[in-house]
DNA sequence: ATAGATTTGTACGTATGTATA
DNA sequence: TTATACATACGTACAAATCTA
């Protein structure tokens, strides 16, 4: 007996929420576009019970809507949306980033520190884009997985799914990654004092994204 | 031509969605308890397919969990989830009554008002504990409706959903239903008078009811 | 407005994997 | 452990609703 295959395969109906749900994230999908659960299944290969499954996820998730009639439309975020989601982020982030505080260990906040100096190496080697995304996204996860709160790391993560479609604007072309970059070095600053000015920087931090964002959103508009 | 009859009936899966949502959350199932779709598609005369779409919908709500080989059992609520998720209810509330503050208007301030007298009326008048339930639960809604944010009230719906258990517990036997009223009133005090102290009431209140059904919790347990 | 073509909602059948005796 | 029963994942079929010509 060998010890590969461990784990049997996920059901198609997860595999194809995952799929899908980046697909739209990745802009493959026109937002507003009206989605086919026929024709996906044809796309696929498949029957379409696992893909209906899947699209059910995908509205709780918020990024299918259901149309007026019958069927789904893809999201498209409006920038009153924007800024409400925003919100709603900078209250859960602020709430990560106080339990992470008081509840971190050393070695966690080291790792926090490893990550920062790496992506500094990083951006001076000239990363892509999308290894940046990467980087900040951990940043982020990283704090909330050490605020040692489950509910909440599921709750960021269905607010952050929604967002997401900005995270790749915040680095498209020349972006603010190296201003993100100073952003959280300076969040850290005071995490690593186990201060709570940590939180207030954190919500100056996520203030500029929401700025920078709804400046791209408008100029993309023209 | 008529009036009646405007709105088609909601298909199956999501009937059974709030069917099913309804049961768990008045404790029609043990927590731990392994759910059944074949079972419950006899149950209910229906084919298994919208039982299993509306099980993945009380999945991502978290009322079920995925066992380990296949298959859900229903959520079973941990004195630690408890605090977990209280801690994120109290950021989400605080976000939505200061956005209350700012935004509603003067007659939506009215309604919650109203609210709140006819609630004192009831409590009077020895209403019963559903009703004071549903009162109390509107309070929090309205703040949550004027706050004007819909995403926010989306994120609050999906945490409220997995602390109805407790809900429940907060007003079972004699209760604290007088003192949530008064506790209440006071938020709306400094509403009224648009003061961000009522941010501060708010998390007092909410600290008060959770400190009161860990209470309730660990006394059950024994 | 009607007829035909899509598309969704639901029933049902089958295969595979899991529990149980 | 093996065999049986059972539950789930997925496919297929059909009916009802919706769209389109």
């Amino acid at each position: 007996m060998n010890n590969f295959d461990l784990h049997k395969p996920l059901p198609y109906y997860l595999q194809f929420y995952e799929k899908i749900k980046q697909m739209i994230v990745n802009g493959e999908y026109e937002p507003g576009q009206r989605i086919n659960e026929t024709q996906l299944a044809k796309a696929f290969g498949v029957s379409r019970s696992p893909i209906r499954e899947a699209m059910r996820l995908l509205e709780k998730d918020g990024l299918l809507v259901a149309d007026q009639k019958t069927g789904f439309i893809i999201y498209s975020l409006s920038p009153e949306d924007v800024e409400e989601i925003y919100q709603i982020r900078t209250a859960l982030e602020s709430l990560a980033i106080e339990l992470c505080i008081t509840r971190a260990s050393d070695e966690e906040l080291l790792f926090i520190e490893q990550l920062l100096d790496r992506t500094a190496e990083e951006i001076k080697q000239g990363a892509e884009d999308s290894r940046l995304i990467e980087l900040n996204e951990h940043f982020h996860q990283l704090i909330l997985e050490y605020s040692h709160n489950k509910h909440l790391k599921k709750q960021l993560d269905s607010v952050n799914v929604l967002i997401y479609f900005c995270r790749v604007l915040n680095f498209k072309g020349k972006g603010r990654a190296a201003e993100i970059l100073d952003e959280h070095q300076q969040v850290f600053t005071f995490m690593k004092k186990r201060s709570l000015k940590a939180v207030e920087h954190m919500q100056q931090h996520l203030h500029h994204d929401l700025v920078y964002l709804q400046k791209r959103l408008n100029t993309k508009r023209d």
